[in-house]
DNA sequence: ACCTGAACACCGTTCAAGT
DNA sequence: ACCTGAACACCGTTCAAGT
């Protein structure tokens, strides 16, 4: 092989191709350790490169976690289109589809929690984070409008399941609590949760 | 020769002094920006010097999210300690002092989660962690007895309203949601949780 | 416009040597 | 036993220069 000449001095898509490596990387090392020089090399590119696509490495881990959010959200979209099924079962899936997410993305989850509160986090970030939570919330305030959900601000009512789908990912290690698949679990306590909020 | 002097030279105790002067960094810095080099040179030491008390940077950060483990114990069996109060009370207790220790130790709490799932966590580490998560499922199990909770396994029940604490916690920016404090919010949502698991 | 390569100021870790 | 100081192999970031 000729050394030099494998690659085109303009890369012509490297913004694209260090948001892939990058993903790859993460469940491998984690986001922690992520390195941009390290990423440059198996790019064969400078380690300068990246920058002219990325700020800063902050930049890209945004950019990643941004990603994150969009394809969760588009996941958990898909599983709520149907308007017509039960409030229960939409409410399921929603928490299904997140859970799912996260156990088959565990760096990437990871890295989109931290950067959801991190000071410097972009707006889109935000915004995106925001739509995520936004689809229980809807649920909750369409079960509102049929009487199947006691009333009050839907966002509230919203948080227990939210709060609880959330929290059994943090909790959980490697997708298991206590040996219990964490796909088992949410279905328990969103059961139980969605049974809280019914009108008495 | 005999010494006089408390410190051979710099601290007499450098351990202790590390792990102080690193919880002390840790709010302004985030575990993620801790420096054993800062960290040394703020303490009039070489670098080289916390070596010998941590063996590695993981080391530093595994003895650190052990003590606030401790701490947090100590803080949530403290509110428990009266065996008569209700069942509903003590578990509203229970939130209330995690969800305490969260909001005040932003970034402690941040490293207690992460270093919990690492490969490498000691199993000092898992044991004062599970014992935080004991205390919750303990007084289920207590609840059960009296006949104010439904029958089942006391750990899957009581995992729905530690998840929604812990994940109110970790949905969270700066102890709010949506501008409402989490201290109110972990009410409501352990009310509704506790409802959805009375007997029927 | 896009990328390189040297330079800078940091790291964590190791280790022979000092006290 | 406890700590130092130099050394090593990494970082992220900057910037003048190349294509």
């Amino acid at each position: 092989m000729k050394k030099g000449s494998a690659r085109p001095y303009h890369h012509g898509n490297l913004r694209a191709e260090v948001l892939r490596q990058a993903e790859a990387a993460l469940d491998t090392v984690g986001y922690q350790n992520l390195s941009l020089r390290e990423l440059s090399r198996a790019l064969g590119v400078s380690h300068a490169a990246p920058r002219r696509h990325f700020a800063d490495k902050e930049a890209l881990l945004d950019a990643l976690a941004c990603n994150g959010y969009e394809r969760l959200h588009d996941k958990m979209a898909a599983v709520v289109k149907d308007q017509k099924q039960p409030f229960e079962t939409a409410l399921l899936k929603l928490g299904r589809a997140y859970v799912g997410f996260a156990t088959s993305h565990v760096a990437l989850m990871d890295l989109m929690l931290t950067r959801k509160h991190d000071e410097q986090a972009s707006a889109e970030l935000r915004q995106k984070a925001a739509a995520v939570y936004g689809l229980p919330i809807e649920w909750v305030a369409r079960a509102q409008a049929a009487g199947l959900v006691v009333p009050g601000d839907p966002m509230r009512l919203a948080l227990a399941a939210i709060a609880a789908v959330q929290g059994l990912i943090v909790i959980s290690n490697k997708g298991k609590i206590a040996g219990i698949p964490v796909e088992v679990l949410v279905e328990e306590v969103l059961e139980r949760i969605i049974f809280g909020l019914r009108p008495r």
